[in-house]
DNA sequence: CGAATACTGAAGTTTCCACTTGACTATTTC
DNA sequence: GAAATAGTCAAGTGGAAACTTCAGTATTCG
């Protein structure tokens, strides 16, 4: 279990094939060769995206046999979500501060 | 205005550099100059960061004389908070539909 | 007006990362 | 036990993207 931060969510998240990749976990689990079907990559490469999907919390998997179930972690997606509104509330008080907008000389002192 | 989606949010927020220059911009508004500062790289790096955050919705600028205010967008935000969402009702679904776990032979038909 | 400031544009470099190939291991199935 | 299946490992390639340099454009200050 690799220390799960921010860093590594975002990067997983940045890439196109990664998101299809969950989008298609959000309905059930899947093998590795049933992931990489509809993608068209190797299941190597399928099988990268899963690494770094997991070491990032957004992706569980599991070895069967000699098959490898996938399934949806949510703990990076809770790490994100906590990001985000952690960021929304900073922005968010600046605006109760002040009056903004009008009268606001300073651009950070 | 650039068609803002999902996919330029998530390239924007891959980058740690990025994602350091919207943490300073949530305390309030910055100029180009005055972000670059504290980073260890050009004014230039920072100048085109900004304009893949202004693409995706993150930040907005404005540029008044010849300085170049930055402010935290909320509609990348937004949007992102909406992906996760989506996503995590969509999982969640799944738990409540079966009784999971137990007694589910088909891994995707 | 001349100098300093704040940024912008174009072009080049370098580093990183998605993806491939090909050989290999472990598990089923026949 | 041989063949098929499912995935893994190591190493290499190509292209995108982060960053630089340097020259140029407005704008403001003395």
């Amino acid at each position: 279990m690799p220390e799960l931060d921010i860093d590594r969510v975002f990067h997983a998240l940045g890439d196109p094939t990664r998101r299809a990749i969950l989008d298609r976990l959000c309905h059930g689990p899947l093998s590795v060769s049933r992931l990489a079907e509809p993608l068209d990559i190797t299941v190597t490469a399928v099988a990268q995206h899963l690494q770094i999907l997991a070491e990032s919390g957004l992706v569980y998997t599991e070895k069967i046999g000699r098959v490898r179930i996938c399934r949806i972690e949510t703990a990076g997606f809770t790490l994100l979500q906590k990001w985000i509104s952690d960021r929304r509330s900073l922005w968010d008080r600046r605006f109760d501060q002040l009056g903004d907008l009008l009268a606001e000389p300073e651009v950070e002192k």
